[in-house]
DNA sequence: CTGTTAGCGCATTCAA
DNA sequence: TTGAATGCGCTAACAG
């Protein structure tokens, strides 16, 4: 119980418990050479000198260090205020917990900051990579190529760069497909559409969707191609739709920020929403159920999505193989609210 | 070039060098006794071989990680979803980052984490932690006492415990008084008030600096004590002063959300905000722009929030004496948007 | 200014 | 089963 301020180590275990400090060692690893009499006899005295071990010699030691990285990666740090992220945050800190291993959050946002990370990887100061990407920006992903760690990313990117590794992501295609169909069975079929800035694979892939669904009813012209995610992106689309919106009963927006600043633009213009025009929106995001009419959207399940990809990883840390361009779809689902 | 899966050490470096790894080691950290000869070869060695200094061994020698830990104790995991602790994090990612600190976040959200973060704090796998807590728990500060590291608290308490830790936080008290004020300047003086959860201490410094405001006026009455900091909460209040709504010109909210909650309601009876009555939020969240009518509240600058708590905490790190019990009080804002 | 040496705390051989 | 020895990669104190 005296709290002296020098740190207790492995030899002061050893000591105490009167065996060499190589059989603490092997106690505390699981080593199955250890007899019931020294176990005991350890145990007590790490519980008396309240000994915990290092963890930068650990690391040294073993060469591993029994933490995981979850990298985010935002072009701006606003981005990163979703919610989206943070409970996928959330829920890999808990499954990868679990497993022992220890998460720690890493925030790209800056070229000084991918610089620091790029270092870190580098020195190998993780046994595995989360990387939670919200740009198209792959410079983060290629400093992983001096890392001989297991790797899994956030987003299914359609471009075939110089590196890969496996992703787990939503079935952003289905979803928006389900949705537009959902509208169109409902007997709305003269519908619009606001895409997704450009540089997002999400975008490409929504706006896919809904192609889908709407086959030969398809027309380019009624589709607002928006910069960035948006409430104002929502609001701008909608004016900008304007003219032709008497023609129209639907407007499927690719996001529910989105979703929210054509309903606001709507109700400014004298339409009523959903009777005039339905709006759906797409991630079922915390604001979705706040505004007035509540959103009809699809949702994504973060948390799935943290837990999908911790678990994909902790699979390749036992050394499963898993193929570099593998990637796992989350499936998503309709939530029938108030906007359509 | 030759990627070797080798990695290389500081002892490669030293021989493409032509110098003795002590001399090495003595140009990475900064040491003066380092000839000009010497340090160019050295830097074009380190390039050349793609050279990074190894953390777990650096941390061993040098007693000392270079990384600070941001934990985050949260009692429901939702909680974490608050923009504020995002962007608290996010600028202390960055002001510790620029002074050389890489900082790694943890998330306190069960028994089992607070112990695993326990044991990591016990091991002084950080050089300084940063306790964001958003729950009156103490549980997680107790495991600093181990530790001879700095530590600085998010938020400010009344309770006198064990355990003490210089704090920063935002000025409460103030900020309910003066958008309280703001309100009687304006002629609405029939105020009822809703306060936040008990275990906060922030929920009672509000409600201390509506008292204050309203001095003789006070009515405890037309207080409404909710139980957490949802906007279901707020709709609980309004619903609770039905009675009374007739007599009341305005309804002060200890929180964003909960005025959404109360506006809603209000809507439902069939009253006008903020015609018939006004209503003021606290903290400035994001939703706050988003609601119809948009929330006149109180701003929290979350990002100086982060920044205020890592420059103390760096200052501590320098070495410089800071009281247990030193509080810094961050000011707010009165923004007026249309609620009120 | 520079090379040498002794640890940092622990895992892991190798003998015993 | 266990103790002793060696090294993980680096820093820092010491001679030179």
């Amino acid at each position: 119980m005296t709290a002296t301020k020098n740190k207790v180590t492995i030899r002061d275990v050893a000591r105490l418990a009167g065996v060499s400090y190589g059989t603490v060692s092997r106690y505390l690893n699981g080593n199955e050479h250890v007899s019931e009499r020294a176990a005991q006899r350890i145990a007590q005295a790490i519980e008396e000198s309240q000994y915990t071990p290092n963890n930068a010699a650990r690391s040294l030691a073993q060469q591993r260090t029994s933490t995981i990285a979850f990298i985010v990666q935002v072009e701006s740090i606003f981005t990163l205020l979703q919610a989206s992220t943070t409970a996928a945050m959330a829920e890999a800190n808990q499954i990868l917990g679990d497993a022992g291993y220890q998460m720690v959050t890493l925030i790209a946002n800056s070229d000084d900051s991918t610089h620091r990370i790029a270092q870190l990887v580098h020195s190998d100061f993780a046994d595995g990579y989360l990387l939670f990407s919200l740009s198209e920006d792959d410079s983060l992903a290629k400093i992983f190529r001096t890392a001989h760690r297991p790797v899994v990313l956030s987003e299914a990117s359609d471009r075939s760069t110089d590196v890969s590794y496996p992703a787990v992501d939503f079935a952003n295609a289905d979803g928006q497909r389900d949705i537009t169909r959902f509208l169109l069975d409902r007997g709305k079929t003269r519908l619009a559409y606001v895409c997704g800035p450009g540089y997002s694979p999400s975008s490409s892939k929504r706006l896919q969707g809904f192609k889908q669904a709407m086959g030969s009813r398809y027309d380019d012209n009624r589709v607002y191609y928006a910069d960035d995610w948006e409430i104002t992106s929502g609001e701008m689309a909608a004016a900008a739709f304007e003219p032709i919106l008497h023609d129209l009963d639907g407007i499927v927006c690719a996001n529910d920020n989105i979703a929210i600043g054509v309903i606001n633009q709507l109700h400014r213009m004298g339409y009523r929403v959903p009777e005039d025009i339905a709006v759906t929106g797409f991630d079922d995001s915390p604001i979705a159920t706040m505004m007035d009419p509540k959103l009809t959207t699809v949702r994504q399940d973060s948390w799935m999505h943290g837990r999908a990809m911790s678990q994909l990883l902790l699979s390749m840390l036992r050394g499963e193989t898993v193929g570099p361009h593998t990637v796992t779809l989350l499936p998503t689902e309709i939530v029938t609210r108030q906007s359509a």
